[in-house]
DNA sequence: AAAACATGTGAGCTATTGCTCATAATAATC
DNA sequence: GATTATTATGAGCAATAGCTCACATGTTTT
C-alpha cells in the first residue's frame, strides 16, 4: 500500500444526480467499513464491494484512501453542533447547567458511530492536510473555552490555557470510551460523574 | 498481510545466553519501531534489520507480529510500578498528597516512550488473548481503586465504580496526549491542573 | 573431533493492498 | 439518431506485507 498521492480533492466532481448518489454511497459504505475494521483493514475494495460500485467508480470521486477518512471527518465536523462561544451563559450560578449541556453535546455527537469516530480521532493523522484541519480545529476550541473560563465569574483554575485542554479532551475521550464499550451503567449515571467532575474542578478549591 | 496465527507463545525457547541476547535485541528495536511507525507501519523485517538480526531469527522467538507487541505490553504491565491499593494513606486530609501520587505515577510510568504506549493502548486490539490481559488487568485496577473511593473518608462521589473508570481513564489518556504532543507548557502546570481536577471531583460539591 | 543440538540466515513464496486504465454503459446535447 | 460528455466497470499491475524453509554457522556434549 504505497501511500502515492497527496490530495484530497476529488479528480472528478459529479455533475450528473447519479454521479452525487454514487459518492454518497461510497462514503456511507467507508463509514460503515472504516467503524467495523479500522482503518489499516478497511480496504478500498471493501469499501466499493459495500457501496455496491466498482473500485474504479471509487476512485472517480476520491483521489486515494486517506481523502475518505478525510471527506468523513470534515462532514463530522461540520455537522457537530459544536456549542458556540458566544451562546454560553456566563451569569453566576449557572456553572453547572453549562458544563452539563457542554457535556450532553458531546454524548449526543457522539452516539451516531463511536467506532467510527475513533478510527477518525486515533487513526487519522495520515496524510499532512487532514491532520492539520484537526488541528486547526482543536486549537479554535480550545481558544474559545479557555476565554469562557476566564470570563465566567464562578470558574477558578490554575491555568485557564491547560484547564481548557485538559477539559476539552477528558469529555470527549471519556465520552468515547464509554459509548463504545458494552455499557454496566446507564449514560445518566456517566453523565452525571463526568459532569460533577468537570464542574468542582472549574468551581475551584473548597 | 495475514493473520496466520492465534498462538502468542514462541516456537522455541532460548536456551543459551546468545539466545536470550537475540530475543532482547529483537523486543528493543521493536520497541524502537513501533513507537516511531505505529503498528501497521512498522513491519517485522524493519524491525530485524534495526536489531541486526536476519528475519528468519525473529520468527524463532516470535510466532507472528501481534505477539511482539503482545510482549512488549506485558513487559510494560509487569514493569509498572502501579500504586498498590494496600499503601494509600486513607486517613482525612491527605486526599490531594495521595491524588498526586497517583498522577506523578503516571507520568513517570509514561515518559519512557509515550509513543509506544500509544501504539500499545490504541493499535494493541489485535488478538484476543492480548485483548483479554489488557481486560483483566483493567478490570483488577477499577476494583482497586473503586475499593479505595468507597473507604476514604474525605471521598464523596455518586456512583463509586463509574468515578473509579472515569479517573484511572482519565488520568492515564491525558498524560498520554500531554507527553507525547510538543509540550507548550510545563509538565508541573499540567500535573497541577490535573491533580486539581481529580481532587475536587473526589471531594465533592462545595 | 565427531555427533548432536541450538541458533542464525535471507531468498523468496503467498497473500493482499492501493490504485490504474482500457473499455463499456448511460445520459445530455445537438 | 448521432455525437459527445459523463459515469461505471473490473481485470490486473506494482508494491509490500507477513512469514517459511532449506541451509549455514555456531555451541555443547560425548
Amino acid at each position: 500500500m504505497p501511500p502515492t498521492d497527496r490530495r484530497l480533492e476529488p479528480r472528478r466532481k459529479p455533475r450528473q444526480v447519479r454521479a452525487e448518489l454514487t459518492r454518497e454511497r461510497i462514503l456511507t459504505a467507508a463509514a460503515h467499513v472504516f467503524a467495523q475494521h479500522g482503518y489499516a483493514a478497511g480496504t478500498t475494495n471493501r469499501i466499493a464491494e459495500h457501496a455496491h460500485v466498482s473500485i474504479g467508480s471509487l476512485y472517480q470521486y476520491f483521489p486515494n484512501k486517506d481523502a475518505i477518512l478525510a471527506e468523513l471527518l470534515v462532514q463530522h465536523i461540520d455537522r457537530g453542533t459544536w456549542t458556540s462561544a458566544d451562546d454560553v451563559d456566563l451569569s453566576p450560578g449557572t456553572l453547572e447547567a453549562t458544563v452539563r449541556a457542554f457535556v450532553r453535546d458531546a454524548i449526543d455527537n457522539h452516539s451516531d458511530d463511536p467506532r467510527l469516530l475513533r478510527v477518525m480521532i486515533e487513526e487519522a493523522p495520515v496524510s499532512r492536510a487532514l491532520h492539520d484541519t484537526i488541528d486547526r480545529h482543536e486549537k479554535l476550541r480550545t481558544a474559545q473555552v479557555r476565554d469562557i473560563l476566564v470570563r465566567h465569574p464562578d470558574i477558578h483554575v490554575g491555568d485557564p490555557d491547560t484547564a481548557a485542554q485538559i477539559i476539552l479532551f477528558t469529555v470527549e475521550i471519556n465520552t468515547h470510551r464509554f459509548m463504545a464499550a458494552p455499557q454496566t451503567v446507564p449514560v445518566e449515571t456517566f453523565e452525571n460523574e463526568l459532569v460533577a467532575m468537570v464542574t468542582r474542578y472549574l468551581r475551584g478549591g473548597q
